[in-house]
DNA sequence: AACTCGGGGCA
DNA sequence: TGCCCAGAGTT
Protein backbone atom coordinates (compact mmCIF):
# COMPACT_ATOMS: atom_id res chain seq x y z
CA UNK A 1 0.00 0.00 0.00
CA UNK A 2 1.39 4.01 -0.78
CA UNK A 3 1.84 6.01 1.54
CA UNK A 4 0.50 9.45 1.45
CA UNK A 5 3.47 10.68 0.43
CA UNK A 6 3.62 8.44 -2.23
CA UNK A 7 -0.26 9.11 -3.50
CA UNK A 8 0.85 12.59 -3.59
CA UNK A 9 3.78 12.33 -5.59
CA UNK A 10 1.56 10.10 -8.16
CA UNK A 11 -0.86 12.70 -8.50
CA UNK A 12 1.40 15.48 -9.17
CA UNK A 13 3.25 13.50 -11.65
CA UNK A 14 -0.50 12.40 -13.05
CA UNK A 15 -1.04 16.63 -12.97
CA UNK A 16 1.83 17.23 -15.03
CA UNK A 17 0.95 14.28 -17.63
CA UNK A 18 -1.82 15.74 -18.52
CA UNK A 19 -2.18 19.52 -17.39
CA UNK A 20 -5.85 19.78 -19.02
CA UNK A 21 -6.99 17.19 -17.85
CA UNK A 22 -10.32 19.80 -17.12
CA UNK A 23 -13.32 17.83 -18.29
CA UNK A 24 -15.62 19.31 -20.76
CA UNK A 25 -18.12 18.32 -17.91
CA UNK A 26 -16.77 20.90 -15.57
CA UNK A 27 -17.97 23.92 -17.98
CA UNK A 28 -22.09 22.75 -18.28
CA UNK A 29 -24.75 24.29 -15.72
CA UNK A 30 -25.72 20.95 -12.96
CA UNK A 31 -28.66 20.09 -15.11
CA UNK A 32 -26.26 19.25 -18.68
CA UNK A 33 -23.33 17.89 -17.03
CA UNK A 34 -26.56 15.35 -14.71
CA UNK A 35 -27.79 14.40 -18.37
CA UNK A 36 -24.08 13.99 -19.86
CA UNK A 37 -23.53 11.73 -17.08
CA UNK A 38 -26.30 9.71 -17.42
CA UNK A 39 -25.24 9.08 -20.73
CA UNK A 40 -21.85 8.66 -20.18
CA UNK A 41 -22.58 4.80 -18.98
CA UNK A 42 -20.83 2.19 -20.71
CA UNK A 43 -19.80 3.94 -23.29
CA UNK A 44 -16.82 6.33 -23.76
CA UNK A 45 -16.82 9.61 -23.22
CA UNK A 46 -15.65 11.09 -27.01
CA UNK A 47 -18.71 9.22 -28.20
CA UNK A 48 -20.89 11.08 -25.77
CA UNK A 49 -19.46 14.18 -26.79
CA UNK A 50 -20.40 14.05 -30.29
CA UNK A 51 -24.09 13.20 -29.06
CA UNK A 52 -24.14 16.40 -26.23
CA UNK A 53 -23.33 18.67 -28.98
CA UNK A 54 -26.17 18.75 -30.44
CA UNK A 55 -28.65 17.28 -27.53
CA UNK A 56 -27.56 20.27 -26.06
CA UNK A 57 -28.52 23.12 -28.75
CA UNK A 58 -32.16 21.49 -28.92
CA UNK A 59 -32.83 20.73 -25.04
CA UNK A 60 -32.28 23.41 -22.54
CA UNK A 61 -34.70 22.79 -19.54
CA UNK A 62 -36.37 19.62 -18.27
CA UNK A 63 -39.30 20.86 -19.68
CA UNK A 64 -37.65 20.58 -23.56
CA UNK A 65 -37.18 16.48 -22.82
CA UNK A 66 -40.60 16.33 -21.88
CA UNK A 67 -42.20 18.37 -24.69
CA UNK A 68 -41.00 15.46 -27.39
CA UNK A 69 -42.02 12.36 -27.87
CA UNK A 70 -40.16 9.50 -26.41
CA UNK A 71 -39.41 8.30 -30.16
CA UNK A 72 -37.96 11.76 -31.11
CA UNK A 73 -35.35 11.79 -27.89
CA UNK A 74 -34.41 8.20 -28.69
CA UNK A 75 -33.61 8.95 -32.18
CA UNK A 76 -31.57 12.30 -30.95
CA UNK A 77 -29.53 9.97 -28.89
CA UNK A 78 -29.05 6.49 -30.58
CA UNK A 79 -25.99 6.80 -31.83
CA UNK A 80 -24.52 5.80 -28.35
CA UNK A 81 -25.51 2.13 -26.77
CA UNK A 82 -28.18 1.92 -24.50
CA UNK A 83 -30.05 4.22 -26.18
CA UNK A 84 -33.31 2.52 -25.35
CA UNK A 85 -32.95 2.61 -21.00
CA UNK A 86 -31.24 5.69 -21.66
CA UNK A 87 -33.76 7.65 -23.05
CA UNK A 88 -36.84 6.36 -20.97
CA UNK A 89 -34.72 7.21 -17.53
CA UNK A 90 -33.81 10.76 -19.24
CA UNK A 91 -37.43 11.56 -19.36
CA UNK A 92 -38.68 10.10 -15.57
CA UNK A 93 -35.54 12.36 -14.34
CA UNK A 94 -36.98 15.58 -16.21
CA UNK A 95 -39.96 14.35 -14.97
CA UNK A 96 -39.13 13.98 -11.34
CA UNK A 97 -36.91 17.35 -11.19
CA UNK A 98 -39.80 19.45 -12.28
CA UNK A 99 -42.60 17.45 -9.41
CA UNK A 100 -39.63 17.54 -6.61
CA UNK A 101 -37.39 19.82 -7.10
CA UNK A 102 -39.03 22.51 -9.12
CA UNK A 103 -37.24 21.53 -12.22
CA UNK A 104 -33.80 21.88 -10.75
CA UNK A 105 -31.10 19.55 -10.01
CA UNK A 106 -30.77 18.79 -6.00
CA UNK A 107 -27.22 19.61 -4.66
CA UNK A 108 -27.56 16.43 -2.01
CA UNK A 109 -25.89 13.00 -3.23
CA UNK A 110 -28.91 10.58 -1.62
CA UNK A 111 -31.44 12.76 -3.83
CA UNK A 112 -29.33 12.51 -7.05
CA UNK A 113 -29.42 8.14 -6.40
CA UNK A 114 -32.74 8.36 -6.34
CA UNK A 115 -33.29 9.90 -9.67
CA UNK A 116 -33.57 7.10 -12.40
CA UNK A 117 -30.72 6.14 -14.37
CA UNK A 118 -28.59 7.91 -11.59
CA UNK A 119 -26.39 5.15 -9.48
CA UNK A 120 -23.50 6.22 -7.02
CA UNK A 121 -20.76 7.23 -9.79
CA UNK A 122 -23.13 9.40 -11.67
CA UNK A 123 -24.34 11.48 -7.81
CA UNK A 124 -20.93 11.51 -6.72
CA UNK A 125 -19.65 13.16 -10.10
CA UNK A 126 -22.38 15.78 -10.33
CA UNK A 127 -22.23 16.34 -6.47
CA UNK A 128 -18.67 17.40 -6.08
CA UNK A 129 -18.15 18.61 -10.05
CA UNK A 130 -21.08 21.02 -10.16
CA UNK A 131 -21.95 21.68 -6.32
CA UNK A 132 -18.56 21.35 -4.60
CA UNK A 133 -19.89 18.24 -2.16
CA UNK A 134 -16.84 16.71 -1.02
CA UNK A 135 -16.99 12.85 -2.81
CA UNK A 136 -14.91 11.20 -5.32
CA UNK A 137 -16.47 9.13 -7.89
CA UNK A 138 -15.09 5.93 -8.55
CA UNK A 139 -15.55 4.65 -12.30
CA UNK A 140 -14.07 1.43 -13.52
CA UNK A 141 -10.83 4.37 -14.25
CA UNK A 142 -10.53 5.01 -10.83
CA UNK A 143 -10.82 1.53 -9.68
CA UNK A 144 -8.20 0.06 -12.23
CA UNK A 145 -5.66 2.35 -11.69
CA UNK A 146 -5.57 2.58 -7.97
CA UNK A 147 -5.51 -0.46 -7.68
CA UNK A 148 -2.41 -1.37 -9.76
CA UNK A 149 -0.44 1.78 -8.40
CA UNK A 150 -1.08 -0.03 -4.99
CA UNK A 151 -3.33 3.04 -3.51
CA UNK A 152 -5.78 0.53 -2.14
CA UNK A 153 -5.95 -3.31 -2.21
CA UNK A 154 -7.25 -5.33 -5.03
CA UNK A 155 -10.32 -7.14 -3.44
CA UNK A 156 -11.28 -3.57 -2.14
CA UNK A 157 -15.00 -3.03 -3.27
CA UNK A 158 -15.81 0.07 -5.33
CA UNK A 159 -17.25 1.84 -1.71
CA UNK A 160 -13.45 0.71 -0.36
CA UNK A 161 -11.62 2.00 -2.82
CA UNK A 162 -13.78 5.28 -2.55
CA UNK A 163 -13.34 5.89 1.48
CA UNK A 164 -9.36 5.20 0.92
CA UNK A 165 -9.11 7.71 -1.76
CA UNK A 166 -11.05 9.85 1.03
CA UNK A 167 -8.56 9.20 3.39
CA UNK A 168 -5.65 9.62 1.47
CA UNK A 169 -6.66 12.39 -0.46
CA UNK A 170 -7.06 16.05 0.50
CA UNK A 171 -10.59 17.14 0.52
CA UNK A 172 -10.26 19.74 -1.70
CA UNK A 173 -8.76 17.98 -4.09
CA UNK A 174 -11.30 15.57 -4.16
CA UNK A 175 -12.68 16.66 -7.14
CA UNK A 176 -9.84 17.20 -9.60
CA UNK A 177 -8.09 13.79 -8.33
CA UNK A 178 -11.30 12.03 -9.79
CA UNK A 179 -10.56 13.78 -13.15
CA UNK A 180 -7.02 13.26 -12.82
CA UNK A 181 -7.33 9.39 -12.53
CA UNK A 182 -9.61 8.98 -15.16
CA UNK A 183 -7.84 10.89 -17.23
CA UNK A 184 -4.30 8.74 -16.27
CA UNK A 185 -5.97 5.16 -16.25
CA UNK A 186 -8.13 6.64 -20.14
CA UNK A 187 -5.35 7.26 -22.15
CA UNK A 188 -2.57 5.61 -20.39
CA UNK A 189 -2.94 3.39 -17.63
CA UNK A 190 -5.50 1.72 -19.83
CA UNK A 191 -7.38 -1.84 -19.29
CA UNK A 192 -5.33 -3.45 -21.45
CA UNK A 193 -1.55 -3.31 -22.21
CA UNK A 194 -0.80 -0.62 -20.54
CA UNK A 195 2.78 0.96 -21.55
CA UNK A 196 4.49 0.71 -17.87
CA UNK A 197 7.91 1.50 -19.67
CA UNK A 198 6.95 4.95 -20.59
CA UNK A 199 5.18 5.52 -17.36
CA UNK A 200 6.82 7.89 -14.64
CA UNK A 201 4.78 5.83 -11.64
CA UNK A 202 6.84 2.83 -12.55
CA UNK A 203 9.39 3.13 -9.71
CA UNK A 204 5.92 3.22 -7.26
CA UNK A 205 3.52 0.75 -9.00
CA UNK A 206 2.96 -1.99 -7.66
CA UNK A 207 1.27 -3.50 -10.71
CA UNK A 208 3.82 -1.88 -13.21
CA UNK A 209 6.93 -3.86 -11.74
CA UNK A 210 5.14 -6.70 -12.50
CA UNK A 211 4.34 -6.50 -15.39
CA UNK A 212 7.75 -5.14 -16.75
CA UNK A 213 9.73 -7.88 -15.50
CA UNK A 214 7.10 -10.42 -16.89
CA UNK A 215 8.09 -8.17 -20.33
CA UNK A 216 12.04 -8.49 -19.52
CA UNK A 217 11.51 -11.78 -19.34
CA UNK A 218 9.62 -12.71 -22.36
CA UNK A 219 11.74 -10.37 -24.35
CA UNK A 220 14.67 -12.73 -23.52
CA UNK A 221 13.23 -15.52 -24.28
CA UNK A 222 12.50 -14.43 -27.56
C1' DA B 1 -22.62 -11.74 -7.10
C1' DA B 2 -24.14 -12.42 -11.66
C1' DC B 3 -26.66 -10.95 -15.44
C1' DT B 4 -28.45 -7.70 -18.98
C1' DC B 5 -28.61 -3.78 -21.78
C1' DG B 6 -26.14 -2.07 -26.88
C1' DG B 7 -24.11 0.75 -30.82
C1' DG B 8 -19.73 2.51 -32.06
C1' DG B 9 -14.64 2.19 -31.96
C1' DC B 10 -10.74 -0.27 -32.56
C1' DA B 11 -7.43 -4.21 -33.44
C1' DT C 1 -15.21 -10.49 -36.56
C1' DG C 2 -14.72 -10.08 -31.69
C1' DC C 3 -13.93 -7.56 -27.76
C1' DC C 4 -14.40 -3.51 -24.93
C1' DC C 5 -16.38 0.88 -23.16
C1' DA C 6 -17.14 7.68 -17.66
C1' DG C 7 -22.79 2.00 -14.99
C1' DA C 8 -27.25 1.08 -13.32
C1' DG C 9 -31.08 -1.90 -12.32
C1' DT C 10 -32.92 -6.37 -11.48
C1' DT C 11 -32.84 -11.03 -9.67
Amino acid sequence: MLTKKEIRYCLDEIARMFPDAQCELNHRNPFELLIAVVLSAQCTDVLVNKVTKTLFEKYKTPEDYLNVPLEELQQDIRSIGLWRNKSKNIQKLCKMLIEKYDGEVPADRDLLMELPGVGRKTANVVASVAFNIPAIAVDTHVERVSKRLGICRWKDSVLQVEETLMKKVPKEEWGITHHRLIFFGRYHCKAQNPNCLECPLLSLCREGKKRTKGLERSNETK
